[in-house]
DNA sequence: CGCAATTTTGCGTGCCACGCACTTTCTGTA
DNA sequence: TACAGAAAGTGCGTGGCACGCAAAATTGCG
């Protein structure tokens, strides 16, 4: 049974919305798909039914499965960008990154789908490499909002995107070993711990 | 013309030394095609016939395009290993690191293949990816190296991996944001002092 | 030399990404 | 409300990729 996603009743136009639950519909089906059954055995032209769309239009919105089981990952870094940019202008970099981080983990309420992927890149190097593209994006952008607040330039300058990485893969990295672990103990601490042990100086 | 790749006298039995030969002729093989004419106007069977090998012989040794290209530069992972291991067991360890990796750079003699796999890394994200995807590999190892020299346990501890990545994260970052200004300075300087800015505490 | 182990190769299969043209659905305007 | 244009969805065809399988070629050793 092809469940097409309707939901989300705000947003601007009907076309927008469908479009991004179209979108989303297609990442979570992808995700559900591998949860289920075993990445090994998903589809695309099953991700397509499962999302009640044809496969031709998986590709008009993805380029690759591994795309669509990540890219649901992807919000996160705008919300990154926010939370940072909400942090006191003279509060320490890293300090902020790491509220910035641990905010974004937790709101609006922490999602499931976030372990899913994560276990599925700690089984599948491919997926955890496309992972980590999705994380060069997500630090350029979060790169520039550093640039901004310590005053250097995201282009010339090699710091704001060493931080921004940096941030990243603590982040990726403990939050994958506390999966690992079991994921008992609350992340945020895990998170906040881990951060405060790193250093990047300007 | 396929010019099979011929050289590396040492080494145990003809076979082992043939293979070997064979797998590093399809990763520069790999490397060149993708040089001159553009990753994306590189199909499996140039890089076969460049290497003098059947198509199918290819997915022998590599199961993709993007593999072979950048697996010519994980040899450098178990070189920075010894150099770690090489080094004084009293040292800090984010200074062994440092030079362990500024080591490995400079041994043999710097190789040009690392610039170009770094340029298309830069232009090419699914590269870039794989390039990261070698890397956690790469981390894997010298994360036992890092857990013995700290008596701590590269499995449960979440240290010994955190830090192994975040070396390679710095190292990497460094040397693309090296690449993208030019690459006129020395390299090992770059290294040394991006290492100097970061800090991972046990 | 001749045999066994290993590697290379050819072939067939299933899957994937995407260009192109056509159909369907939506939206703003008369 | 009707309609024309825009945007999204779809079907089809093409080129390419990864890999299982079994036959052929190559290598190492007694």
């Amino acid at each position: 049974m092809g469940t097409a996603a309707r939901k989300e009743p705000a947003g601007q136009g009907l076309r927008e919305r469908k479009k991004k639950a179209t979108r989303t519909a297609l990442g979570l089906a992808a995700l559900r798909l591998a949860a289920e059954r075993g990445w090994a055995a998903v589809r695309v032209e099953d991700i397509a039914a499962e999302a009640g769309v044809s496969p031709r239009t998986f590709n008009n919105y993805f380029s690759s499965k591994e795309e669509a089981v990540m890219a649901s990952g992807a919000d996160r870094a705008e919300r990154v960008r926010e939370e940072l940019a909400a942090r006191p202008p003279q509060e320490p970099l890293w300090e902020a990154l790491t509220h910035a981080f641990v905010a974004a983990l937790a709101e609006p309420s922490f999602d499931p789908a976030t372990v899913l992927r994560a276990r599925l890149a700690l089984t599948h190097s491919q997926l955890a490499a496309e992972q980590v593209r999705f994380e060069a994006g997500m630090a350029a952008i979060l790169a520039t909002e550093i640039a901004r607040r310590t005053g250097t330039d995201a282009e010339r300058d090699l710091y704001p995107r060493l931080a921004a990485t940096l941030a990243f893969t603590t982040f990726r990295v403990t939050f994958e070993h506390w999966v690992r672990s079991g994921g008992d103990t609350p992340v945020a601490d895990a998170v906040r711990r881990a951060m405060r042990r790193v250093r990047v100086d300007p």
